[in-house]
RNA sequence: GCCCCCAUCGUCUAGCGGCCUAGGACAUCACCCUUUCAAGGUGACGGCACGGGUUCGAAUCCCGUUGGGGGUGCCA
């Protein structure tokens, strides 16, 4: 354990895959315990039993990978599992209930619900307090909200009161003898030598609870910070069933984590000046959590592509076809790809869709309806490739600037402008109005396809 | 209902009492470039929620209103 440094959390539950939220929360603590020189502690918290799957533990492992958070990293530490700490757990429950701080309680929640229903209030209200009741199965054990208020120091949000009359005597053991969320995290918290609690703002109001319960146990409370939650366009947090949240999706559809990374980190924070494209040890030096936005920001993919974009330019050659393979049909050729790529580079949003841009290289042609439609039931379709063909197939320098100015030769009699002559030709030999500078294209394809492809095209055409 | 938080272009943000005639980015639109589509360049559109204070001076400070968000579990 690294005590020298502060030490940061991140404390996910497995849920089977991993929010773009928690991804920015994560981030956040990784670049302060790094720009600190302190520890990233991962922590999963386990102990509602519907959220224990070991395979999801993997999933946030190699989520956090993805994100650049290496658990290899000396920075790292963990995963811990909460679950595996319930006697910790229970034994600061004893030592609540034994000084006072906490006492049983037997209400079921229905009838807690009915006698609120009854007296007109709203939840709990302490009917159990001073029972004395012993510590017996079915009971729940409570907190004991002491009269006051508690003030959370916040490192984004500032001072927050909290009064204590409107907190109602929490859950600390359920029932069934477990340790509820709020005991197990500060319990967890305490015994990790967590400094600095930095999560969601939805926290924000189990926080007075949780200090509570640092000073019932004797010890300081570490340094809270709430960040804002994301939203979608409706303005509500993100959510699983109607919001695509899951990081893997977007690493899925070709995202790169640096692009996704750096647009995270512009969520809520920016660097200051007038840049938002940064490297990422240049965040780690410059974010600082009183520097974070209070409200809550918008998830929006749209700019997210738009980074992603700019991080496909700014990628090297090699990097762009090595990024590019695993997304390419193992049986299409890598060097007659090489050829295309530096064409495809600046025109790519996401990876997934870099096939579907270089196929017709590979695959054959597909004709597109609507191209056809548009560009070969013209008059001069058919006369302008007839005469692009024969020059074509005359043609000893299969090179695209020969290509190129044989073109603008051929469609001299049509009166035409190159943009609309190189669309039959388009449309022969790619099926598509779209795509890659058609000369480059034609090269890499060679002499004998795009010839036999214009021709089929050509006797396709009704006139 | 109650508690807490928040409020600058459609969106993400800069701004921390005079540098603001409010800056940048995404999106949108136009033009340029051009081998289609992108990329790139230039430009346009577009905002301090409202009302009161405080101050010589307010996007910036205070109060209220309105609007949004989070929470309100023997979930985490």
């Amino acid at each position: 354990m690294n005590a020298s440094g502060p030490r940061f959390r991140f404390a996910p539950s497995p849920t089977g895959f991993f929010h773009v939220g928690g991804a920015r929360t994560a981030l956040f603590n990784w670049a302060l315990a790094q720009s600190t020189g302190g520890t990233f502690v991962l922590r999963i918290e386990d102990t509602d039993e519907a959220r224990n799957r070991p395979e999801w533990t993997e999933g946030i492992l190699s989520a956090l990978e993805w994100l650049g958070i290496d658990s290899a990293s000396p920075t790292f530490e963990g995963p811990y599992f909460q679950s595996n700490y319930s006697d910790e757990h229970l034994r600061a429950a004893t030592q609540l209930y034994e000084s006072g701080h906490a006492y049983y309680c037997e209400m079921s929640p229905t009838e807690i619900e009915e006698r609120a229903a009854a007296e007109g209030v709203t939840g709990y209200n302490g009917w159990s307090r001073d029972l004395g009741l012993e510590p017996a199965a079915g009971r729940v054990l409570r907190f004991r909200v002491p009269e006051g208020s508690t003030i959370v120091r916040d490192a984004v949000r500032g001072d927050v009161e909290f009064d204590h009359s409107v907190i109602e005597d929490f859950a600390l053991v359920r029932s069934n003898g477990t340790p509820v969320f709020n005991l197990a995290n500060v319990v967890d918290d305490m015994s990790m030598g967590i400094t600095n609690v930095i999560r969601a703002e939805e926290h924000l109001p189990n926080t007075p609870k949780q200090q509570m319960l640092w000073a019932a146990l004797d010890r300081e409370p570490p340094v809270w910070g709430h960040v804002p939650v994301l939203v979608n366009e409706q303005r509500k947090k993100l959510s699983k069933r109607r919001d695509k949240v899951a990081l893997e999706q977007y690493r899925d559809e070709g995202y790169l984590a640096d692009a996704m990374v750096n647009y995270l980190m512009t969520l809520g924070w920016s660097a200051g000046d007038d840049r938002e494209i940064l490297p990422w040890n240049e965040i780690v030096s410059l974010f600082a959590l009183n520097d974070v936005n209070l409200s809550p920001a918008f998830f929006d993919v749209k700019k997210l592509s738009a980074f992603n974009g700019e991080y496909i330019r700014m990628m090297s050659n090699d990097d762009f076809l090595d990024a590019c393979d695993p997304w390419l049909p193992a049986e299409w050729d890598r060097s007659t790809f090489a050829l295309i790529a530096p064409h495809v580079q600046p025109r790519l949003v996401t990876f997934s869709d870099v096939s579907g841009v270089v196929d017709f290289i590979f695959a054959g042609v597909e004709y597109d309806d609507g191209s056809w439609e548009k560009v070969m039931t013209t008059e001069i379709a058919g006369a302008l490739l007839d005469a692009a063909i024969a020059r074509y197939a005359a043609l000893e320098n299969w090179h695209a600037v020969e290509l190129k100015s044989v073109l603008e030769e051929v469609m001299e009699p049509f009166d035409l402008k190159l943009g609309k002559a190189q669309a039959p030709v388009r449309v022969a030999v790619t099926g598509r109005t779209v795509g890659p500078p058609l000369f480059e294209s034609l090269e890499v394809l060679g002499q004998q396809e795009t010839l036999e492809r214009m021709r089929a095209a050509r006797s396709r055409i009704s006139t």
